[in-house]
RNA sequence: GGAGGUGUGGCCGAGCGGUCAAAGGCAACAGACUGUAAAUCUGUCGGGCAAAGCCCUACGGUGGUUCGAAUCCAUCCACCUCCA
C-alpha cells in the first residue's frame, strides 16, 4: 500500500466533486490515512452503472492509501431514502432485501482490497441500527435534530408541497439514521468522511453535524456529480433498462456496447470520472479521436476499460472478439467452431431440434422463437423489408426455410434483424 | 348532496350507425445515408393464415336496439370540472 497522499487535486480535475465541506479533508489526506465510507442501498440484486461512480471513489480513496468503507444498508433499506423521489417509496421485503445485500456484498467485494493493513472494511448498518432502542434514538439522536431544518431540505419539501405526495413518518426519519450511521462509524472505525452522490449531501451533512455535536470532532463530506448525457436523458439506461454490474442481468458484452454507444460530447466526462487514466492521458486519447470520430477510439477505450475493471480481461477479451465478428464483417464462415461459440457466448440463443432443422424450418417462425419478432406477421415484413440476415446474408425470401445447408461449422445459425440484434440458434439432438 | 363532462390502439388525439383494424401526431421497428452517432428521408406499425384475400380480437365493463354499433339506448365502473 503507498504512503498516504491527498487525491483531491486529481479529483476536481476530473469532475468529482460537485460539493465538499469547507474543512481540511486536503490537509487530513495528506497527513496521513483517512478512513472514508459510502453507503449502497440494497434495492436491487445487483448494482447498475450509476453506482459505478461511487464504487471507482471508494477504489480511489484506497488507491491513494486511504481505507474504503463499503456500507450496505441492510437497517436503512427497511425505511428507505426520501432523497431524490416525489413518491413514497414501497418497503422492500424482508427476504427480498436479505438476497439483495447479499449479492451487493458479493459484488462490492471484487472491487475493494480488503487484505492487510488497509484494506477495505465491509459494514451492514443493520448490525447497529437494528439494535437500536427507540428511547434512547430520541433522546441521544433526535435531540440534534430541528424538525423546523429538517423540512426546509430539499427534498423533504418537495413532498410536503405536493398535495398528491406526502411524506411519511418512516421516511422522514432517514436521515437520522444515516446521520447515526456515520457516528457509529466514526466511533468504531475512526471514519471522517462521508462521500456519495450529489443528492446525498443532505444525509451526509446531517451526519457531520452530528458527530460535532456528540463528539466535538470535525469530519468531512464530499459528494461526486451527478452523470448526465449531452442529450438529457437519464444516465445509465440502454433501450433495455437499467445497465447492471451483475454479468447474469447485464452480459458483458451489452455492457461494453453500452459505453461503445457514449456520446461524442459525454465520452471524455466519463473517462475522467469513471477509469482510473491519467487525466493527460484521457486528453491526448481524446484529442487523437476527435482527428478520427468514425473509429471512436475514445469510446472504445472508455468501454474496454470499465469492461476489464467489472468484468475482467478474459471476459473484455471475448467482448471485443464477438464486436471484431458482430460489426467488423462477415467472416462468420471462417470462425471454427469454438471460435463461433466464442463470439457468441454472451448473445441470445435457442435450440432448435437437428432433426426440425433437417426437415425445414420457416425462417418466419425461427424468428418469432429466437424473439426477434413478436409475430409472425411482424417477422415477415421484417423480412420483406430487408431487415433480416442469415449468417450475414440479407435474406428477402419470406417463405425461405433454414435447413441444414445453413449450419455454420458447430451446428449453429446466426440470424440478425437490423444491425444490433441477434440470436444464435444452436441445434440439438 | 346537486349539475355537467370524459373514458378510442404503447402514449396523445380524431371519428359519432355501414365505406373503421379506426385520421393525424408521438413513440417503436426496419431500410437508405452515416461513425454500431445525431439529423434527415422512406417503409412498417393488433393477431393468424395456403395472404392484393379471408378469419379472429379490439374503441372502459355488462346488457340491449339494429340486417349492421367505436358510433344509438340502459346500467355499472373510473376519472375530471363546476355548484353547495
Amino acid at each position: 500500500m503507498t504512503a498516504a497522499q491527498n487525491p483531491l487535486d486529481d479529483w476536481q480535475a476530473r469532475g468529482l466533486i460537485h460539493q465538499a465541506t469547507a474543512t481540511g479533508l486536503g490537509e487530513a489526506m495528506a497527513a496521513g490515512t483517512v478512513t472514508g465510507y459510502i453507503g449502497f442501498d440494497p434495492t436491487a440484486p445487483s448494482l447498475h452503472v450509476g453506482s459505478l461512480l461511487q464504487l471507482t471513489v471508494l477504489m480511489r480513496l484506497q488507491r491513494a492509501g486511504h481505507r474504503p468503507i463499503a456500507l450496505v444498508g441492510g437497517g436503512t433499506g427497511l425505511i428507505g431514502d426520501p432523497s431524490g423521489k416525489d413518491e413514497e417509496r414501497q418497503l422492500l421485503d424482508v427476504e427480498g432485501l436479505a438476497d439483495n445485500l447479499a449479492a451487493l456484498e458479493r459484488q462490492l467485494r471484487g472491487f475493494l482490497d480488503f487484505e492487510g493493513e488497509l484494506g477495505a472494511i465491509m459494514v451492514n448498518n443493520m448490525d447497529w441500527l437494528g439494535e437500536l432502542n427507540l428511547i434512547e434514538f430520541l433522546r441521544d439522536v433526535g435531540k440534534h435534530f430541528s424538525v423546523n431544518s429538517m423540512i426546509a431540505r430539499e427534498s423533504v419539501k418537495r413532498r410536503l408541497e405536493g398535495r398528491d405526495h406526502g411524506i411519511s413518518y418512516t421516511e422522514f426519519s432517514y436521515a437520522l439514521m444515516q446521520a447515526y450511521d456515520f457516528l457509529e462509524l466514526h466511533d468504531r472505525h475512526g471514519c471522517t468522511l462521508q462521500l456519495g452522490g450529489s443528492d446525498q449531501w443532505g444525509n451526509i451533512v446531517a451526519g457531520a453535524d452530528l458527530i460535532r455535536r456528540e463528539r466535538s470532532a470535525e469530519v468531512h463530506g464530499l459528494t461526486t456529480p451527478l452523470i448526465s448525457r449531452s442529450d438529457g436523458r437519464k444516465f445509465g439506461k440502454s433501450e433495455q433498462g437499467n445497465v447492471w454490474l451483475d454479468p447474469e442481468q447485464t452480459t458483458p458484452f451489452e455492457f461494453f456496447q453500452f459505453w461503445l454507444n457514449t456520446a461524442d460530447d459525454d465520452v471524455a466526462g466519463y473517462l475522467k470520472l469513471l477509469t482510473f487514466l491519467e487525466v493527460a492521458e484521457i486528453d491526448q486519447a481524446v484529442g487523437d479521436a476527435a482527428k478520427r470520430p468514425e473509429a471512436r477510439q475514445a469510446q472504445r477505450l472508455l468501454a474496454a476499460e470499465l469492461t476489464r475493471m467489472v468484468h475482467g480481461d478474459q471476459a473484455l477479451a471475448r467482448v471485443e472478439q464477438v464486436t471484431k465478428v458482430l460489426f467488423g464483417g462477415g467472416e462468420l464462415r471462417q470462425l471454427d467452431s469454438a471460435g463461433l461459440r466464442e463470439a457468441f457466448r454472451t448473445s441470445p440463443r435457442i435450440r432448435i431440434d437437428r432433426v426440425e432443422i433437417s426437415t425445414g424450418v420457416a425462417l418466419t417462425e425461427a424468428l418469432v422463437r429466437a424473439s426477434l419478432a413478436p409475430s409472425k406477421g411482424r417477422a415477415r415484413r421484417d423480412v420483406e423489408s430487408g431487415a433480416i440476415s442469415i449468417n450475414h446474408e440479407v435474406e428477402g425470401d419470406v417463405h425461405r426455410e433454414l435447413g441444414t445447408g445453413d449450419l455454420l461449422p458447430g451446428g449453429f445459425i446466426v440470424l440478425r434483424r437490423g444491425r444490433k440484434t441477434y440470436c444464435l440458434i444452436e441445434t440439438a439432438g
